[in-house]
RNA sequence: UCCUCUAUAGCUCAGUCGGUAGAGCAUGCGGCUGUUAACCGCAGGGUCGUAAGUUCGAGUCUUACUGGGGGAGCCA
């Protein structure tokens, strides 16, 4: 394997010929010489290759050499006589191996919106900005393994697509092979989904959690790594319909233990890519969000804020007269209410813990109270909920009659309330939405710059 | 789904009080002894998102629609 860029700009200066390959970001051009900057997505920084043109006789070839275009250039690596770059190849061999007109090519030398580079998600990440993106992705995808193998979590696959209509966490994609034009009804009228490829009504996965709990009851810890999606008309900076989530399950876990592993993860991402990819990190510091690299490591030095629902209401109704919607017990806390904790209050990502059951799943653990639930919110600041999870149910009793309350049936779990049957023990789980935790340790303003094709409502080009 | 802002050259934007459009970059050509989003000169490039309306006259004012941004709700 050839040597990659970020490898060649690594070299001390010396005799030996390397080959880079590359695409051309920017060409300078004068008289006698002229000058090539090459990237090829592994680092941010480009390899300066410099030609003197008195040694190519070929000179039309290095005219359609253009931004954007495909070359591989051989040469030794000397040292820079520009102040911008320690070393750089003097070429001795330029070869152009795929031509980007440039009256046509949508990229140019400059800096674009990000809006724009949204309608040509093809090629946006032949930028700066968004292979910054994509070499961060890439340590926290590869992070999250690291992390849950390092702890003896086992990896399991949950299903994509379900038929168990009812786990609750938002609208589904129905998934169906019956001709839309010509739907079988069965004698009242109803679709009859017995003609239906699974014989019933199927929807992608809005959540891993519920299989995952089963294997947690028998694994003790898991996780699920994949795609998830929702059909909710959301049209914001932090939802997508297709989005990568980690959901991991603990057997003989409470919520403490949750909390634990909660914050001990969101950490470990964190410092993986503040090692890993500091060039990266440096440019969203600049010029992405200010800071975010110093916020980043205070987050991982200091202890999260606990604070129980309860608390934290206390607290925000402190500040009524700043709240468009004033917080009170029992109201589900509004965008602004956890900006301002964790941004005012706090200025520290916040675990919310103990909410009110009317506003939670039914699967999490009832309190003795008899009114809150054991269930948790990570907040970060400048984002919002981050994380999710809970102590789930692990009482027969208590959860059949929360799915009766909630007008469930118990029927259609049945396979769920066997966990509770058979061999029970106190187990608890989170969900971390993938693409939020890139936004926030990239500081990137929109989910949808952080996931390579974004799905959302009326967009799923590419 | 609701609120709000916005749409002018390939890209990023300006366009005053309503009087038929301008810059930078990009592109083409020329110049330049090592450049750093190179620089200098010249040139080409526009049905001002779409459709109506007000007006002698609309890029500019009004309405609707469409696309985009931000916020809210829902959530990860």
């Amino acid at each position: 394997m050839k040597e990659r860029i970020t490898d060649l700009l690594k070299r001390a200066p010396g005799p030996e010929t390397v080959t880079a390959e590359g695409w051309v970001r920017t060409k300078r051009d004068s008289k006698t010489v002229c000058f090539l900057e090459m990237n090829d997505g592994s680092c941010l920084k480009g390899l300066q290759v410099v030609i003197d043109k008195a040694t190519f006789a070929d000179d039309a070839s290095l005219t359609r050499i253009t931004t954007g275009s495909a070359v591989v250039c051989r040469g030794p690596i000397v040292a820079s006589a520009g102040g911008n770059q320690a070393v750089e190849m003097a070429a001795t061999e330029v070869e152009l191996v795929g031509e980007a007109p440039a009256d046509t090519y949508p990229l140019q030398k400059k800096r674009h919106t990000i809006e724009y580079l949204r309608e040509i998600a093809h090629l946006r990440p032949r930028t700066n900005i968004i292979g910054a993106v994509a070499r961060v992705r890439n340590t926290m995808a590869y992070a999250v393994h690291q992390f849950f193998q390092e702890r003896g979590f086992y990896y399991v696959n949950t299903p994509l697509i379900t038929t168990s209509d009812a786990e609750g966490a938002g609208e589904m994609f129905q998934v169906t092979t019956l001709d839309l034009n010509n739907v079988p009804k069965t004698l009242d009228g109803q679709v009859d989904y017995n003609k239906d490829f699974f014989g019933k009504r199927a929807a992608l996965t809005v959540s891993g959690q519920l299989e995952g709990e089963t294997y947690a009851m028998a694994l003790k810890n898991i996780y699920t790594f994949g795609p998830t999606f929702r059909a909710e008309n959301s049209n914001t900076t932090r939802h997508l319909a297709e989005f990568w989530m980690i959901e991991p399950e603990m057997a003989f876990c409470d919520l403490y233990g949750d909390m634990e592993v909660a914050e001990g993860f969101l950490k470990y991402l964190f410092k993986q890519v503040l090692d890993k990819n500091a060039e990266d990190m440096e440019f969203f510091s600049n010029f992405v969000e200010k800071g975010v690299m110093e916020t980043l490591r205070q987050v991982i030095e200091s202890p999260f804020v606990h604070m129980t629902y309860t608390d934290a209401i206390k607290e925000l109704e402190k500040f009524n007269d700043k709240f468009e919607y004033p917080a009170y017990w029992g109201c589900d806390l509004q965008s602004e209410h956890e900006k301002f904790l964790t941004e005012q209050i706090c200025n520290s990502p916040v675990i919310v813990t103990d909410y009110p059951k009317e506003i939670k799943a039914f699967y999490m653990k009832l309190n003795d109270d008899g009114k809150t639930v054991r269930g948790m919110d990570v907040l970060a600041p400048r984002l919002g909920e981050i994380i999710g999870g809970s102590e789930r149910e692990a009482r027969l009793d208590v959860l059949t009659a929360r799915l009766e309350e909630l007008k469930l049936d118990p029927a259609a779990y049945w396979w769920y309330l066997d966990l509770r049957r058979f061999g029970s023990v106190p187990h608890a789980g989170f969900g971390l939405g993938f693409e939020r935790a890139v936004r926030y340790v990239t500081g990137m303003q929109n989910i949808r710059d952080v996931i390579p094709f974004p799905r959302a409502v009326r967009q799923a080009d590419f």
